[in-house]
DNA sequence: CCACCAAATGATATGTTATAACATAACTTT
DNA sequence: AAAGTTATGTTATAACATATCATTTGGTGG
């Protein structure tokens, strides 16, 4: 889709415009939740920045930068599966509105969909109507991939 | 709803049914997660028995307990909270088709809906259409319950 | 330039959720 | 009672996460 470094670039203006620093790890974390183009735990994520920039953070700071970068609307958490993934729409500019991720739950691959709005707000309905509301944008489906489910076969 | 003792004595019908036995220890854990009516952790329901019935289960009991209870569909596991709550179908004999989970942040209450048919087939299309399978039947939304919204006012 | 402050990171300890592996107890069937 | 099955106990450890305090870094005003 687009080339990492275009996307990291385009973070790193997101941050600067409200005074938040890009530093190196928060960018080697960034970037290893973009090309591992799935859902990584934190400890997965230091593992990689092992392999890949040969330095190692702990597991602390790990946690503190994948805070920092939900906060900026760089990665989701996702709560089903203990995992974090890299925004797909860090290179656009348009409002998202209530992402939906499919997440397989063998391979952790994850796609961000988009529900209808007719759907979000039917949904909504219900929710109020049982007396809550919703809460965080975000919805999160256990799925398996079609590769998963052929491999299975 | 239901008095505790009916809703146990159903569980253990159902189990009967096809050679289960819903031992003193199982009861034990299904009735504590029946009086919460809301989801609780493993460790939470170790307290509890503790609490209740002076009685101390072991967390690898427990979780096998939970596991064995959520065969016999009399709980689910709610991953997106890690925690678990009691079937709320347990005295009723009808097909519930797929439950959706309403959990509550802050006190982890939870209310099991229903959605429209529709919605899920809608739901099943564009989740397809993404290259995933939809699994496990059921969906749960983080959500804040009214009491808690109030609270925070 | 440098002393200072704030932000970022490191280090260590601990908490929470979950499973693996193996041992023992309790019930069933004959 | 012996043998087989199911349930439970015990111990260790993996995986995920946060609290707390120390240290480093990077910009800012004197």
């Amino acid at each position: 889709m687009f080339p990492l470094d275009d996307i990291i670039q385009r973070a790193e203006k997101q941050c600067a415009a409200h005074g938040a620093r890009l530093t190196a790890k928060r960018k080697q974390v960034l970037s290893g939740l973009i090309q591992s183009e799935k859902a990584l735990s934190a400890y997965e994520l230091i593992d990689f920045c092992l392999q890949q920039y040969g330095e190692s953070i702990p597991a602390m700071s790990v946690y503190r930068i994948l805070e920092f970068l939900e906060d900026e609307h760089l990665v989701h958490r996702l709560n089903l599966a203990n995992k974090y993934v890299a925004c797909a729409h860090i290179s656009c500019d348009h409002d998202h509105g209530m992402p939906q991720f499919l997440i397989c739950r063998e391979c952790s691959k994850v796609k961000e969909i988009r529900m209808k709005a007719s759907a979000i707000t039917e949904l909504q309905a219900s929710v109020n109507e049982a007396g809550f509301k919703l809460l965080g944008p975000q919805l999160e489906i256990n799925c398996l991939c079609d590769d998963c489910v052929s491999q299975a076969t």
